[in-house]
Order: C-alpha cells, then structure tokens, then sequence
DNA sequence: GATGAAAATGAGCAGGG
DNA sequence: CCCTGCTCATTTTCATC
C-alpha cells in the first residue's frame, strides 16, 4: 500500500539525495553522503522517510532500445466507437508490448498512446495487425518521433 | 561515450537479468542469482558486458510527482513558424521545468511535448506565460491526459 | 562462460548528543 | 536531526575449472 502523501515536507538535503538518485538509482548512499557531506546514517534515515511518504515509487534499470534495433517511436490517438467502453479497449492494448504509455485525453481522441517499433515497417504491422484490429477502434492518427530532444523526470 | 551496440548477443539469462533489474535497480545481484540458479559473479559479469554494449544505460530511481501535487499531466503539439529554427524553440523549451519530453514529429505539429503541472490553472501558466512566449510558436493544441493506464518500457 | 573465495566497500542498526 | 562505531551484506575481483 501507499502512503497518502500527506505532511511530506522535503527540504534542500532531501532534494540533493533525490537529484543524485534520479540520475542512479545504485549510487551508494555513502558516496552521496560523502558529496553533500552527511553522514550516511542520515541519508539512510532520510531516504526511509522518503520510501515512506511514498514520494519513491522504486528504480528501475533503464535500457537503451536503439540498441535492439527499436528505433521507431511514435505517438498514436485512437478514435473509439461511442458505445466502446474504453476499458476494453485498454487492456487490449497492453496485450501489446510495443504499446509502452496509454493515456484516457481530452480532445479529439479517446486515447493517445506511445508506441516503440522497430522501423516503420514494424509500426505499420503493428498499427494495421493489432491496433486496428481492437473492436472498438474506429480512426487513429499517427506521429512519428523523428527525434527525441528532451527526456527528464520532474525536477526537484 | 556510449557503444555502437553491434555485435550485441542477448540470451534467455541477459533477459532474465535484464527483467529484474528493470522492476528494481537496487535488487542485489546475489538475489538474481539464486532466483534464475547461476552464481553472483557470472551475473556481475555479464552485466559488465551488457553494460559495455550500451543496452544499459542507466538506472534511475522513479518519484511519484502526485506526492508532490504534480496531477496534471498534458501532451501539447506546437506548430512553429516555418521560418523558425525549431532547435531554438527546443532549447527554450528545455528550460521550462515542467516540460518532460519534447519530439520533432510528423504529422501536423512541428512539435510535441509532454508537460507535467499540479493543476489545470497551473498548466494554463505554462502555455500562456512560458510556451506561447516561445519565439516561432504559433498555435497549439493540448491534451490533457485524465489517465494514464500503461507506463513501461520495451519488453524484453 | 561459470565458479567459489577473498578483499573492498557499503548498508543498516545502536547508542548518544 | 545528526554522528560515530560496529556488524553484516553486497559488490567486485581473481585464480581456476
């Protein structure tokens, strides 16, 4: 279970052990300690305080998908059917592993997702052979990312 | 620098690895290494190597911005002057904090982005005091996400 | 490639200010 | 809230298979 969050109060210590976090996750707490000149007791002792506020929702190893050959993003809005109820249609796209995000919008669409391919090719078999295919879906609207600029976490 | 990624040979233990450490950075080797039956030093090795190949590129620790009042999370085409250097709209854009990812996209926009505010009055700032500020930037179109029901990366 | 064991480093706890 | 000192766990290396 999570913390409701509530009286979560993060002062400037707290925020330096965040930021060296958020770039690596396994940087030791006794390095960090030695960079921001606490002990590591202390860092230790905040970093519990900060699990459980629930402001740390866990690590996670980040792989490189350029380096499987994924080089194709993109960004997909789905047009549902009126009658469709949406969450159908949701957990039918997480069946699909290229699917990463899946978002409920405001706008024209019913749906925006994030799609990780190949090359276009893939993108296309995957638009035409499994995101086309969900019941329900009736239009979708496709933008390839041609290149990521930016790619950050809130900043603390 | 990183690694051209060829030559890259991942097999079924890589994957295994590669799967717990993508749930939780921190989960010690020797842990992996009695769940999947081989021994901490042949997984350290093999990280070494995954490591050197560029497929891992980092690990991150993962916070929960609703811990810290960011709710609103919005996806924003922006379409730019076409005489504007669109690097230049990337870089101011860069300095907005609440600007999380930023592509050059097909399709109608020149670009799209992702922003993450506290609230709806809070996301009105950012459009109206900082994006549409940008030079080049014409017209957007916003999509506020009421949802998100998938957040992963690739599968392995 | 994998292994077990040794050496180095870090994590986590207790006691105290 | 923080520190020191201690013990135990983990990481990392290395000789060997």
């Amino acid at each position: 279970m999570k913390s409701t969050g509530e009286n979560i109060k993060i002062d400037g210590i707290d925020k330096e052990i965040l930021r060296f976090l958020m770039e690596d996750a396994r940087k030791p707490v006794l390095e960090i300690a030695r960079n921001i000149g606490i002990s590591g007791a202390a860092i230790h002792q905040r970093l519990r305080k900060l699990e459980a506020s629930g402001l740390i929702s866990g690590s996670k190893f980040i792989i490189n998908p350029k380096i499987l050959g994924y080089t194709t993003m993109a960004y997909i809005g789905i047009y549902l059917d009126k009658a469709m109820s949406n969450p159908v249609a949701v957990k039918e796209l997480a069946k699909i592993p290229e699917v990463l995000e899946c978002h409920y919008t405001t706008g024209n669409w019913s749906i925006l997702i994030k799609v990780l391919c190949r090359d276009n090719e893939h993108l296309m078999h995957v638009l035409n052979k499994h995101i086309q295919q969900i019941d329900g879906v009736s239009r979708t609207e496709t933008f390839i990312s041609l290149n990521q600029q930016i790619d950050r976490q809130i900043s603390i």
